[in-house]
DNA sequence: TAGATTGTTAATCGATTAACAATC
DNA sequence: TAGATTGTTAATCGATTAACAATC
């Protein structure tokens, strides 16, 4: 319905945590989950995880706990992780094979379909089963293989222009490896994901 | 001085956003940047960026704004990011090895001195320049070492019982790639890294 | 039924922002 | 000096938590 207030983003963000921890439950064979006892293995009130969840619905019962299996389910339909998203990789770099070959990716429903790079002693090459492409060729793979995601592992300098051409090709959502905070129009999404800052956020407390 | 307000979490996990930025500005010549400025490069409010550094003194001029060498050297300070630290890497698959080759670490003073695995298949080979060690010589190491640091690349299931290893051995923080919540004393500090949660936080809105 | 736990409300807590005196 | 921008205050905004009626 038109009009209803959004979820908070802190709160999707928190999401993917409740699903990985109900899907690590299902794995040890537990059917049934209370709030406390996936607030104590998280490490976050049972409050919060049931105000969360509450956005979305009614999943539990009260005197029980939740389903586990059923939550699970609930939270892959409204994350989209019921499906298969494909990829673009942009940079074939050490940490583009690093990435390449990360298997998780596959595992939960994350296709990298094809492999971008801009120098053209790469370009042409291969890169495990993919072809290395030409950045040029970037809007018609979009657009053949609706992909709406995007890799980026170029290094910083290069970092901004090529989510200028992602954005500009039609790329939705950006997972970026690069040490750079970049810019994007509001209807497209970043995430920045930089080791270095987390050792920094960590060294401070040392 | 005892007694003062500790610095939020939230404040000190922008400062390596401020450092990066700032870093940046440098290596393009730029000599001095107001806060308005820096906001708009980072999508952060300007006030906002004047809050967080008056936690840790003044560091600007009326008029002008922020010499870019001085705050960056501050901020080096404040972060610790001004020596070399030694880490563990715990984990020789594939994940490992892409970290071990992972040249930003190094650059920016954080440096693996020795990599651990439990699979006997694989103690005693190599992984580039080390050799990899059985965890039981893990808590020498860390003495010898004077390590405090470590990155986790194992699967999720032996994440935990790594990071309970890694506690009582003395490690201070942690840089988990593990996809798994892992919980430690509050004396010590986790930061997980998890490519998939990312992507998943993403896909809700598309 | 008695016990347990949900979903939700209201209170609390903390973070962000707007505004401006101070001052370079 | 006039203009610009800091550092800081107070107001606003939003997130977390405690508590409990509803109910399985």
């Amino acid at each position: 319905m038109p009009g209803t207030k959004p979820v908070p983003d802190i709160v999707v963000g928190r999401l993917p945590i409740y699903l990985r921890a109900l899907t690590r439950l299902l794995e040890e064979g537990q059917q049934v989950v209370a709030s406390k006892e996936l607030a104590k293995r998280l490490g976050i009130s049972s409050a919060q995880i049931r105000k969360d969840l509450s956005h979305f619905g009614e999943f539990g019962k009260q005197g029980k706990g939740y389903e586990v299996a059923y939550l699970r389910d609930q939270l892959r339909s409204i994350l989209h992780a019921d499906r298969t998203w494909n990829m673009a990789l942009i940079g074939a770099g050490d940490l583009g094979h690093a990435i390449a070959h990360y298997m998780e990716f596959e595992k939960e429903g994350f296709r990298i379909v094809c492999v971008f790079d801009n120098n053209p002693q790469k370009i042409g090459r291969r890169l495990g089963k993919f072809e290395i492409l030409d950045m040029a060729a970037l809007p018609q793979k979009v657009r053949e293989q609706e992909i709406k995601l995007a890799v980026v592992a170029v290094p910083a300098e290069a970092a901004q222009s090529v989510v200028d051409e992602l954005v500009r090709a039609g790329v939705k959502a950006i997972l970026n490896y690069a040490p750079a905070t970049v810019v994007v129009p509001p209807n497209v999404h970043v995430q920045s994901i930089e080791p270095v800052m987390y050792l920094q956020r960590m060294t401070y407390y040392l």
